[in-house]
DNA sequence: TACTCGATCGGA
DNA sequence: CCGATCGAGTAA
């Protein structure tokens, strides 16, 4: 049921369906021994050089060079010299590309989140692993598509009409995932739920 | 080295 | 609406 996501499934998509892919998925930070989960409900994808709204598009510099890597490494910068703001990077190496994640259940806000979480730039470029404090599992949670709004991304007017104007911007209220009928539903196809287990799938 | 400007937030 | 606060990127 829980199952620990790997860095290298980061890798094998772009960051606009791993943006996608992240809504209902579980951000786990381990410090000190205290485990802290929660589900990943808001998420915005950078694509690339040419998304004049990434990083990236200044090439690749010392804050950038992360994103060159593999997915499935963390990309931590800081914003406003105030906010620590994390990135997941995604997609294969040379593709620079990011989902900035942006909230999680009960947290909205990339600067709430990161210092509810106590995330920082220790953790530039560590692994999305166990090891490094900070993962991701799925729990089974199912977004169905029509619960998932797609809006353009905040605060990037910078970038200009056309690339502030991509609904990569996703978010998906968990209080309306209705586990109880999608276990209904599914038991009426055979399945049995499992205890415990929310919406697995 | 000297600028400018943020993928934000909390308080007037 | 505005200030905080600092580092990346750019120009020089």
């Amino acid at each position: 049921m829980a199952r620990v996501m790997a860095p290298e499934e980061f890798r094998e998509t772009g960051p606009v369906a791993a943006a996608r892919g992240l809504l209902g998925k579980v951000l786990v930070r381990t410090l000190r021994g205290r485990r802290t989960e929660r589900v990943i409900t808001e998420v915005e994808a950078y694509d690339g050089e040419r998304d004049l709204a990434c990083h990236a598009s200044k090439g690749r510099t010392k804050r950038t060079e992360v994103m060159y890597r593999p997915g499935g490494v963390w990309y931590v910068y800081l914003c406003y010299g105030v906010h620590e703001m994390l990135n997941l990077v995604t997609g294969p190496a040379d593709c620079p590309a990011a989902v900035l994640i942006r909230g999680v259940a009960g947290i909205a806000g990339p600067g709430r989140l990161t210092k509810a979480l106590a995330i920082d730039r220790s953790l530039n470029a560590a692994a999305a692993h166990p090891d490094s404090g900070l993962h991701v599992e799925d729990h089974g949670v199912v977004v169905p598509r029509r619960r998932v709004r797609a809006t353009p991304r905040i605060g990037v007017d910078y970038a200009g009409p056309v690339w502030a104007a991509k609904k990569w911007r996703f978010t998906f209220d968990p209080a309306k995932l209705p586990e109880s009928k999608q276990r209904v539903r599914r038991v009426a196809r055979g399945f049995s739920p499992r205890p415990g287990t929310q919406n697995a799938g």
